[in-house]
DNA sequence: GCAGCACGATAACATATGTTATCAAGTTTA
DNA sequence: TAAACTTGATAACATATGTTATCGTGCTGC
């Protein structure tokens, strides 16, 4: 949530870095499920090291919702601000690197941040930068074919299809994992040096 | 933005309630653009009576993001923060009662609001409403099926069925509107009293 | 080192969806 | 009021995508 903005809004930092002693450190391997679909989430996630998956449910099969990466903080927004269970489960991809700064000081930094100067600025800054990812991330569903989306993943977040496993890509391109593979299949074709 | 929560934070009505001097009340005809694609969103935008959509064209034709109904506040929310050109054209589909509040009485009322107290916590409580909002309409891409999605607006959002021409639903669902037509003439086959 | 498992490619077939064209019924406009 | 436009249904055909099954490869745990 508002750590996202580190490299955006430098500073934040010297806010940050004051509730760097109350964050718990974890070294956990791959799969490490980090906040449980249903369940409160009680801490904001930063990843110093590794990368994290969002997914839900659906009928007995994974459907990933986001990805995360090194400098990345998250948590389940409606689930930490509001109190109630999470849509989604967080789990780690690779092995990582995680700190959990829990709820309470989340709250003190943010009461901290809220003299800041055009702190409420700030918020509705970063609020129009949330809202326009999410709102380009289901426009492209209705805009893109999969395989415009997998060549959109390909030159503008190489790095997502570098390092995560290909099922999940699939269902977060919202197509199954053997039309994934057909739509690699035909670029390759078009791309024989590729 | 703000004021898609009248409903919910009513201690809102009274900031909202002593800007209304300084709007602009206008009533105009169906497909009337209240601001284009391009170009930079200068006012707030609340509908008293009728209904507006937004959408972007892509290649030729449109594609429907969004629906507003009476009470509903809108605005090209990153063009209107931070002044930049909108991605999306707001248009009215029925003949409507629209108010406008340009952005510099958008930005004395949010700092008068900033001395309401809690104001930080009730901005991070209508950001999160939002953007559960943005998630779920594309987390429903990667869930459902176009004809699953056709009936959770039937179940969950009729108005919009009901009012808004078939060919603005289908862009906004990802079909084509020969698709649409298929779907709902299926579901006519299972209910044959609907 | 072997057995099992995770991951990905591919084929064959079924289903879903897009495209183009045509028709019909309203609505708007001159 | 007639002509033009908007909206929606349907058919026929092409393409995209899902499902199930099979295979290969590399990794993991014992």
């Amino acid at each position: 949530m508002l750590f996202h903005f580190r490299d955006k809004f430098p500073q934040l930092n010297a806010y940050w870095d004051k509730y760097l002693p109350f964050q718990k450190r974890m070294e956990v391997p791959a799969k490490s499920v980090l906040l449980e679909e249903g369940s409160v989430s009680q801490n904001y996630i930063f990843i110093e090291k590794g990368c994290v998956r969002t997914f839900f449910n659906n009928k007995g099969d994974d459907k990933t919702v986001q990805f995360f990466f090194e400098n990345d903080g998250l948590s389940s927004l409606d689930s930490f601000i509001n109190h109630i269970p999470s849509t989604f489960t967080i789990e780690t991809i690779e092995p990582s690197i995680i700190y959990l700064l829990p709820r309470q000081y989340v709250a003190q930094l943010i009461d901290d941040l809220s003299h800041e100067p055009d702190f409420t600025s700030l918020l509705l800054q970063m609020w129009a930068i949330r809202q326009t990812h999410y709102m380009n991330e289901f426009v492209s569903f209705i805009r893109d074919t999969p395989e415009q989306r997998y060549q959109n993943l390909l030159t503008q977040r190489p790095h997502i299809i570098q390092r995560v496993p290909q099922h999940y890509i699939a269902s977060y391109l919202g197509v199954s994992t053997v039309h994934l593979s057909r739509i690699k299949s035909k670029l390759a074709k078009g791309n024989p040096h590729f």
